[in-house]
RNA sequence: GCCAGCGUAGCUCAGCGGCAGAGCAGCGGUUUCGUAAACCGCCGGCCGUGGGUUCGAGUCCCACCGCUGGCUCCA
């Protein structure tokens, strides 16, 4: 049945694309046509016109639409060859282009109406087949993705069978600008970014601090659990060390500018890997030794295009939940494993229970030898077939220095983020000359791995303020439970069984405003506590508390004793 | 960085050449209440910043800063 409907849906997007190309030259006769694919969840075309967009030209755009639909045109197609195309796209630049560098010797082209495009199709028999539809936004789109090629408007727009399915889509749309974890860190107060500072820098707010801490000692214990050490290493160093590493040349448009320093150039640490390296080095170590395992909360600093900053995601100041693992050759698996093991374990620990993994192959511009490239690349091919996890190969897609596995973790609304990433390393240990004393009495090269399990801890926070909507688990909760009396005179037993709870340990907060009790309902409920205590006469006398939950559920009275039990519970289970 | 849009009170937004507004929040009071918003009052603004046009600029123009949606890039 899916499949059914995901059959028709791309032809159905794909001539919707076509019929809001056709409305466009309605609009605009002279403009020149990019391309109109079909994405995701609906369509794009890019155009190039003589004016900017406005929000109105997209409602009469709409409605010429629905005019082509109604009026019912067969898409003709038709087989051209290269010259034919030519002259039939005469005036055409872009698609000219397109006909230059398409390698078949006869193309297509579709007709609808009165308009013809160039186009491998499929397309649904006519323009009446295509469903509702609604377009969504319009942005620049560099012409071929080429910063340096002009900028094209695109339009996006989506297309479903059904009315109730493009009301769903609609809907989703919505609750995921509920979820935004922008909104939701100001509307819980977790964080904030501020102009007087700078963009792209966070500052964490009492209650954000609360959630980060909980994250961070949960991933200590795990890491020190596996076998990690901990390190700690300064955040700036002197230039020429990330001249040594290669980061100088290779990755400067992402550092900061140096700073001098009593006639010393620093830069403010864009990585971590360097001081890892140069306390691997402050003696010599045995093959006995190895793997050793560090691991740091280390907070990097990237210059980013202010164009891309994006909430808590995409940061110029971040903290990486970063590791590397400096082992033999024949050690690669294993570890790899472990690392694998770790993150599938946090993963799910924090609930995300879908995900995808990649294996990135050599790039064409990459460090080392071929054949260190091949068997590191199938060192982890085996780890992932050793942990019987399906995995797809993106051919070409490693960085310069060595193959990688990323996995991309799917949210509650079905959402991809960027998680967990292992990279061999080849480079490093090269340029620094990191060695370890073999079996031999000889010199060897270590192998490093980098990792991280969450990528960094503010783009981790934004994906899981997003994946719970807010309403985190028990043992995040930033506030468990908040204690509510009914009136003025339960305020001493408000405090005292606030205060009891607090000595067991558990996050518990009073609401001793002079406020009615269904306020404090409701805000403890927009607050998203989990737990609200409610405490009047009848608590007070029997010395125990009301449960309501931020689902609405009333539980009624419970005996302390009782919701302790539950509490620890959830927080054992890291559940709910 | 590029394209487009947007910056008015802590938040959400109205005002679009002629005296800066509303709701919520905050503060003060009244109310002492049984599971999602009690009532009354008060405070609150270099209308993002700088320049220009105009008798007069939140309002029009320019530049810069920031944000939003995309593109490119990415933890």
């Amino acid at each position: 049945m899916q499949s059914q409907d995901t059959d028709k849906l791309g032809p159905m997007r794909h001539s919707a694309a076509h019929v809001m190309a056709e409305a466009v030259r309605q609009l605009f006769p002279d403009a020149q046509f990019g391309i109109g694919p079909t994405i995701q969840d609906g369509f794009y075309y890019d155009f190039d016109l003589p004016r900017p967009l406005t929000p109105e030209d997209l409602a009469d755009i709409e409605s010429s639409m629905r005019d082509i639909i109604a009026a019912d045109y067969p898409f003709l197609r038709e087989e051209v060859d290269k010259e034919a195309a030519r002259e039939l796209f005469a005036h055409q630049i872009y698609k000219l282009e397109l006909i230059q560098e398409l390698p078949e010797p006869r193309l297509t082209v579709y007709r609808q109406g009165s308009f013809t495009d160039l186009c491998r199709g499929p397309h649904v028999a006519s323009t009446g087949q295509i469903g509702p539809f609604k377009l969504l936004s319009v942005a620049g789109a560099y012409w071929r993705g080429d910063e340096n090629r002009p900028m094209l408007q695109r339009i996006y727009g989506t297309v479903f069978a059904t009315s109730q399915e493009l009301a769903a889509y609609l809907t989703r749309r919505e609750e995921a600008e509920r979820r935004d974890h922008r909104r939701l860190g100001r509307e819980l107060d977790l964080f904030s970014l501020q102009e007087a500072a700078g963009p792209g820098l966070v500052f964490w707010h009492p209650k954000g601090a609360r959630l980060r801490r909980l994250i961070e000692d949960f991933w200590v214990a795990e890491h020190y659990q596996r076998g990690y050490q901990l390190v700690y290493t300064p955040h700036v160093a002197k230039t020429d060390l990330w001249h040594t590493s290669g980061h100088w040349e290779l990755y400067r448009e992402n550092m900061f500018s140096p700073m001098d320093v009593e006639g010393q150039e620093y830069i403010i640490k864009p990585m971590n890997c360097p001081g890892h390296i140069l306390m691997y080095q402050t003696h010599l170590h045995s093959y006995r030794e190895l793997p050793l395992r560090w691991a740091e909360l280390g907070t990097v600093y990237r210059y980013e295009r202010s164009g891309v900053l994006h909430g808590l995601t995409r940061v110029r100041g971040f903290t990486q939940d970063d590791a590397h693992i400096f082992c033999r050759p024949d050690q690669l698996e294993s570890e790899v494993v472990g690392v694998v093991e770790l993150a599938r374990y946090m993963m799910e620990t924090f609930g995300f229970k879908e995900y995808e993994i990649r294996l990135s192959t050599r790039p064409e511009k990459y460090a080392g030898t071929l054949e260190v490239w091949e068997e590191a690349t199938a060192t982890l091919e085996r780890a992932l077939a050793q942990l019987a996890l399906p995995y797809e190969i993106d051919p070409g897609e490693g960085v310069f220095y060595g193959p990688k596995i990323d996995v991309r973790i799917k949210d509650a609304l079905g959402r991809a983020w960027q998680g967990p990433t292992i990279q061999v390393d080849f480079n490093l240990p090269l340029r620094f000359h990191v060695t370890y004393v073999g079996e031999d009495g000889k010199e060897h090269l270590v192998v490093m791995v980098h990792r991280t399990v969450l990528g960094s801890i503010e783009r981790f926070l934004g994906c899981l303020i997003e994946h719970y909507a807010g309403a985190f688990p028990v043992w995040l909760a930033p506030v468990q439970a908040v204690v509510i009396p009914i009136s003025d005179r339960h305020e001493d037993y408000a405090r005292r069984l606030a205060e009891e709870l607090r000595r067991e340990g558990l996050r518990v907060e009073t609401d001793l405003r002079s406020e009615r009790m269904n306020l404090k309902v409701r805000e403890a409920q927009l607050n998203k506590v989990p737990y609200m205590l409610i405490v009047g006469d009848k608590e007070a006398a029997a010395g125990n508390l009301s449960l309501r939950l931020r689902s609405g559920q009333d539980l009624g009275p419970q005996t302390v004793a009782q919701f302790l039990t539950r509490i620890r519970e959830d927080i054992a289970q890291k559940a709910s």
